[in-house]
Parts: structure tokens; sequence; C-alpha cells
DNA sequence: TTGAAAGCGCTAACAA
DNA sequence: TTGTTAGCGCTTTCAA
């Protein structure tokens, strides 16, 4: 028996002798006013059963207004998204799984493509969308969708509309080059991320306050910034060594994250440059790259975010299909932590230069 | 102009003062018979642009019968999909924006819950679905949703119906232990996958074979079976080697993948064996986790396996709503190759005893 | 060139 | 307790 199509509630209300409305009655829960004969009951069952009927979603969320399905864009860098993104889609899933919900993704190459890619995609086929970091401009607010809810995580700007959570990475930073001074490093290189990207500015202004609350100088050269992906890191390092060549090493290299961090310690590698003997290293995030790689980073509670951005987006459809005012906070912060690692140690008593 | 639904088409239309269809056929190219006069066209764009329409996509799931969504379904392990996921991942989300699709994700914990959980997800709401690793009997064709096109990437069983994608597990294995053979290991314990998942027994079976093929024989204590993931690795290892106190050290360790092997690499460093001077260790899979651990492993090529499932189904989807039968295989075989890596070297000429 | 009507599969009113 | 009717937003005949 090859239909080309699944059964519908017509199909079993047919075969069960009854109309569609009473086999949606027992099938599907309606709250009808009343309840349905247990013999009719019984020969809709058994009928749903026979043609092994399932509730089609596209109708019922035609209906209800709702597909129970949540929407998350990333960006992607050389058509992979990254371990940030893993770990809090892991979140995410977790989070959607609890609320029964599923997760639709997809992903945009460059957040310039976001105005044209996020329109098209809140169409009805998901009720709420979590963007996870975000590079929007101010000017997002007035073409991001009015009538889907969203969230986004690492938000760039705090846009009307749009629950933000965030990380305290300026704290997380601060600590991290904190406890660099206090082991007695003072020439600490910072490969910070993109500007456009306000987070690697928050973790760079974390950087630079750990210096002053020290009473240390840090050299205005010790701050670069860069890509936030391994290959950045990597280059960014080398052509750092390369202009300053003859000059002692730094004593530190702070990553913008995980990835660039491990860049700096492929580049270090590379030039026979010994961690943490000769150098040491620490990234962010606390991605399975460090955790792999033993590498002493900043923690971000990422899959607990991802968890949260949806608790709270599933409470933001609720609200707006009842035709409440969502009554939550606009922002969540997230506390970081410092994770130590065999990349850190106390700097060695004499220097190398750079060759 | 808060209103809680998007416009539609009516309201452009009202808008427009043009009837629904007429904003239809202009906005949606609909091919309906004739065309649509410049004047009209051009106050439907006008009334479109001002109510910021965007056509609905579940009233137009519910008449095309297609979604353009495709469904991937994986196991998550304590919460969290892995790397294996993650780079299938990338190929599918690749693959999916190539062919104007979105993607939904959803995650069991274990694969015991498929025939439900797959029987809900397979409701109207996606137009194929991938299997990412399953763990079905050949019992699951009584079960397995008749209406949607089913792609499995590393299936168990071949089930009628279902495109299954592998990548030649044993002759991965075959090489890898091949290549250690060559280098004059002889003592190779493999901490293999599952039982339960037939391409763990396949890589055992390379692993067999390379032996048998090389003369030489394979103690049968040195072919053990554990989960897939860091932990059990790390166990299997830790445990193995206390059943062998006293006896010498293995001279390569051939995890069943990446993050096996790694666990492995962690037990060996907490006992102090170092690697590859003491053991050479390998992978499988060449996720991300052997690019960072440096560690010697097999390739499959995950993110093109994730592309072509795409591609395939995507297929499928075409022929069901033409009603034309499937034409392409059933099953497509992608090759393996031996990553090399510092974490295998030929083994040292004396042999530490476990303690 | 345009509009009216029917229907995708479902649910929610109301009537019988 | 059950069936009829209408409608979610769209597309596709078919008639004007």
């Amino acid at each position: 028996m090859r239909t080309r199509r699944a059964a519908t509630l017509a199909d079993v209300g047919r075969e069960a002798g009854v109309s569609a409305m009473a086999a949606s009655a027992v099938l599907n829960g309606a709250r009808t006013s009343s309840r349905i004969s247990d013999a009719t009951r019984a020969r809709v069952l058994e009928a749903a059963d026979r043609l092994r009927y399932r509730p089609n979603a596209t109708a019922r969320g035609l209906v209800s207004q709702r597909m129970n399905t949540l929407g998350v864009v990333a960006m992607h860098q050389d058509n992979a998204l990254n371990q940030y993104f893993l770990e809090l889609f892991n979140g995410v899933i977790h989070g959607a799984a609890a609320a029964g919900q599923t997760t639709t993704v997809f992903s945009i190459g460059d957040w310039n493509e976001a105005p044209r890619r996020i329109t098209e995609f809140c169409d009805g086929r998901i009720d709420g969308l979590i963007m996870l970091a975000p590079l929007l401009g101010p000017d997002a607010a007035e073409w991001l969708p009015e009538h889907t809810p969203l969230v986004s995580v690492h938000g760039n700007h705090e846009l009307k509309g749009v629950v933000d959570l965030q990380a305290d990475e300026e704290a997380g930073a601060f600590e991290m080059v904190r406890t660099m001074l206090a082991m007695g490093h003072r020439r600490i290189l910072h490969i910070g991320g993109p500007q456009s990207a306000h987070g690697a500015l928050r973790r760079a202004q974390g950087y630079l306050r750990a210096h002053a609350a020290a009473g240390v100088k840090a050299a205005p050269d010790h701050l670069v910034h860069a890509g936030y992906d391994t290959e950045s890191g990597r280059l960014a390092l080398e052509s750092w060594l390369q202009r300053h060549r003859g000059e002692p090493l730094p004593q530190a290299v702070f990553g913008a994250n995980d990835a660039v961090a491990l860049g700096c310690m492929d580049t270090l590698h590379a030039r026979g440059v010994r961690v943490p003997e000769d150098v040491s290293v620490a990234g962010f995030d606390n991605t399975l790259l460090a955790r792999v790689a033993r590498l002493a980073t900043v923690q971000q509670p990422l899959a607990e975010m991802g968890r949260r951005a949806v608790e709270i987006l599933v409470a933001r459809v609720d609200a707006r299909l009842r035709d409440r005012p969502w009554q939550g906070p606009n922002k969540v912060v997230f506390p970081t932590e410092v994770v130590p690692g065999p990349t850190l140690a106390p700097p060695s008593p004499v220097s190398r230069p750079i060759h």
C-alpha cells in the first residue's frame, strides 16, 4: 500500500465511519466542548493505528500560529561552524528538548547578509530566533522582523526588542591578566579579536584594566587585533614576532579565544619556542579545544547560556501568543572564571630574543 | 503599528486595492496563466513593501507539501553532541544552504527512543531525514516513516528505502595497522568501539586483517571493545593496563576514534608513559580533536559525506514529489586515508613493563 | 488582465 | 455525543 501522502484525519474518519472532527477530538485531544463515546473512540484509535496516522505539523502550525520550532543563526567561516557554536548549540538542543521544541539552524557567511537572510528565515517556519554572536549595528532594529521574538547571545549592541545574553568578558579577561601579572609576567601580548566585535573590545578592556590595577604599564604595541579563528591567531603572532625581531619574547600571550590561542601555540611551536617554559599561553571560552590542548583559558558557561536562551525565547513566544508583553529582563549577564592549565606558568628569569 | 501577526496576501491585496491572488501572482511568482498589468504590479509591490509582507512558509508548505527543510537526527551523550557530529553537520549545513534548504536538528539520548521520536518528528515539518550513525536493528524497516525519504550516514544495517553513506572503515583501519606493523610495532592494542556499532566491528576487522596480511599473530587480549567517547577510552585503557600489570607495555594503541584515542593519551599521560617514545597512539575520523592534538588518525571525509547526504536526500524529496521512484544508488562508500602525526613513531627497542 | 472558488490538513466555533 | 461550517495563508484551477 504505497501511497504518496500520509493518512489525514479525514482518512481516519472515513475508515472509522465518523467525521474528521471526531477523529481530531480523539487523536489530538482537541478540547472541543464534549467528549467522545467509548465506541467511537475505539473505532477511531483502531483506524488511526491501521493507517499509521500522524498529525500534520504544518497544518497544525498554520492553525495554531506556532510550529514549536526555534531558529538558530550563526556565522560560519570557511564553510564551518566552530567550537564556540557547538558548545552553545549543545545547550540550545538540550533546552529545546526540555521545552518540546525542535531547532532549525541556518548559518551565514557574513553578518552583512543578515538583513536578507534573517528576514527570509522568519517566515512562519520558526516561532522565535536565537542569534549567536551577531555582528549587527544599532540600525538592525529597523529591519529585524517585528513578529518573531528574538534572543541574542553575545550581541554587539542592545537592540530594542532583542533579549541579550552576555558573559562578563571584561571581568574574565581582567582576572586572567591579573593572574598573569601576579605570576610575575610583565610583557603580556594580547592577540585580540576583531574590533568590530564588542566582546573582543571588552576582553581588551579587561586586559588594560588589569594592568592599570596592578600599576603595570602595558606597552601599546602589546595589544593587537585580528580575527577569531586559529589561522588568524597563527598569522597575527607570526607577523607580530617578525615586526619585533631582536626584542625580547613576550612572556605570555593571551589569545582572543581558544582558537586564536591555539594558532599562537602553532606559531611558537614552529619557531621552537617552548610553552610554557619560554612563553605562557592562555585562551578564552573554554571550548573543547582548550580542554584537549590543556590550555589555560577563561570559562564562559556557553552550554548554560544556550539553555537559558531557549528558556527565555520560549517564554517570549508564549507571551506573544497570548498578546502579553514580555515582562522578563532585556539582558542577562553570566559570570566568567579563570581555568588554569599547564600552558600558563611563571615567566622564566631569562628571556630569549626574537629571531 | 504593533500588530501581532505579520501581513498576509489579503492585507497586501486590500492595501493595493486588488485581490489576494493578484498579489500572490506578483509577489510569489505563482505561474498563474497570465500576467499582471504594470500598474497593478507596482501598486502591489508598493503595498507589500509598506506592510513588510513576507510569504508565510507554513501556509506555503501546506499547499506545496514541502517545507524546504531537512531533518537531522543524532545521538547525544551526556547532553552533548560530539565532534563527529559537528564535522558531518558542517557538511550538511553547507549542502543545505546550496540547495536552498534549512536544517532542523534533533538529538536523542539513546537509539531505543528512535521509533517514537523519529515518528513524531516526521510529521510534515521536514521533507526528508538524515540519520547520523543510527544504531537501528533490521526491524527498523517496519516502523520507519513511509512518507519521508531517509538517508543514513554510517548506518548499521541496510534498510529498505534508506540510502546509506559509508566510509570504508575496514580499509582505513587496515591501512593504519599495516602502517604500524611496517614501522615495527608488534604489540598493538585496539580499543574498539561498541560491539553494537557495525562500524566499530569493521574497524576491528581491518585491525585483524592487517595482522593476517603481515603474518603477525594478534594476541586475542589486544582487541577490546568499549564506548566511543573520551571517558570510555580513558577507562578502557586504564583497566586493560591494570589487568596486564607486569607485562610489557603495548607498543601502540589504536583507538576506535579520535575521542577514544585522546582518552588513551590521558591515561598514558597520567601514568607517566610518553607518547610516542614509549607508546604510539592513533585515532580514527580525523576530527578537529585529532588536528588539535596532532594525533595520527584515519581520515573519513565527514563534511563531504554530510554534503552528499543532503544532495541525495533533496533528490529523493524531489522524486517523491513527482511520484517518481528513486533511481540513484542505495549505498555510497567513501574512501578513507591514513593521516600521519607525531603520536605515531617506530617502537622503542626497549619496552617498559606495566606497573 | 483580474477575481471567485476550492482545497492543503487541521482546529474551533456552533448547531443538531 | 456528534456533525457542520468556517478559517489559518497560500496556490491553483477556472470563469469573467
